[in-house]
DNA sequence: GTTCATGCTACTGATAGCGTAGCAACGAGG
DNA sequence: CCTCGTTGCTACGCTATCAGTAGCATGAAC
């Protein structure tokens, strides 16, 4: 996992790269615990049901070298410029989300 | 992978769903590459780069069941309804990429 | 009958992720 | 100095997921 920018980049379509990006396990989620403000490893890990540092640290990494998110020594993770850019495009998301669940008979709680 | 709903969705809300479900291996492309019309298991399958029809039936059949994704007899597979909304949704992601992919050294070509 | 395309499944081997434990670095308090 | 608690990060063994190839059953055209 050194030189491999994302898997599909390849392409030249950016969609490919951000498409591959996020077809990663805990790359969504990492991005949406983040959006109300930086938290630190173990802070996050705990937003993300006790996930493995192992894939954390991972994904962290690729996020860090996507530029989505930074590090702030001693205040943990937090998003950058474009993570932010990246979760006001995500918001539609989020709102179809709601949507969708609302037609959903798989939501019985 | 029988009776579970969606990883996450027991929480009640319908977002980690969503982004449980998007968080898997070709979920995204798969949605990404029927944008255009549907498409047979095999056509979809050369779209994905060759992805094993194992994983490709798996995903298909967690859209199905997400009922983002259906399938004609014969005609192959296509968005739903919900799906057409869901790429709706998806687009301000693809505009997202592309201006992320100009900010970034990552894009030799 | 043969041929072709459809959707789908069965394997084996490789990869990615999980769960737990532990390390090094830094600051606060004694 | 030492201990304590926090930080970010890594090692290890085990499991689940994915990859890659082959093959099956169905249906239409000929």
């Amino acid at each position: 996992m050194a030189d491999r920018p994302v898997r599909g980049s390849r392409t030249g379509r950016p969609i490919m790269a951000l498409l591959d990006l996020l077809g990663r396990r805990w790359t969504l989620r990492i991005l949406w615990e983040l959006r109300d403000g930086a938290l630190t490893a173990r802070a996050l890990r705990s937003a993300c049901d006790d996930a493995s540092p192992t894939v954390l640290q991972a994904r962290l990494a690729e996020l860090r070298a996507a530029g989505l998110v930074e590090h702030a020594a001693g205040r943990g993770y937090g998003l950058s410029e474009e993570g932010r850019e990246f979760l006001t495009a995500f918001m539609p998301l989020y709102a179809f989300a709601e949507r969708w669940a609302a037609s959903k008979p798989t939501t019985p709680g």
